[in-house]
DNA sequence: TATCAATGTCAACTGTCTTTTACATTAAGG
DNA sequence: CCTTAATGTAAAAGACAGTTGACATTGATA
């Protein structure tokens, strides 16, 4: 599972805690899915697409697929 | 977090174990998800999207959230 | 150089997701 | 009735998500 969350946040200079802030969670877990530790919960995905006013699969996409 | 997974599985006809075999998880998991006890991680929620070839915002969504 | 913000990471912990095994209930068909 | 398929649920265990607190590194700037 790669995402584009590095990207969509430079886009609007926040730093992690700020990202982490409009999620309510900590800043290691923004840290974490950024640097693909892990993948977010699926209510946490909504909340990070509703946040970038994007779909889920604009922001998440499984690289074991060839789409997207 | 609410789903139409049943829906789309009596659409097909399919049993929960056949949309286990399908999605490659426990007939168990189908359940659960089905019935709300709790959501599907990520990866599994982009299976299921495969799978009906629908947005996982089509199939998901947050009833906190009065959108959809 | 000293400081500060931002980032990466680790350990330990709690809670969630998913599994296997197992058992109960219901509905349909012989 | 008896059997079978489908469904709901539970317990225990392992993997994963998210927390707090802590520490190190880097880059910018006073």
């Amino acid at each position: 599972m790669k995402n584009r969350l590095r990207v969509l946040r430079a886009e609007r200079a926040w730093s992690q805690q700020d990202l982490a802030e409009r999620l309510e969670v900590s800043r290691q877990s923004v840290n974490a899915i950024e640097t693909g530790r892990y993948d977010p919960s699926l209510p946490l995905a909504f909340r990070i697409a509703d946040l970038f006013d994007l779909a889920i699969e604009e922001i998440f996409h499984n690289p074991a697929k060839d789409d997207q």
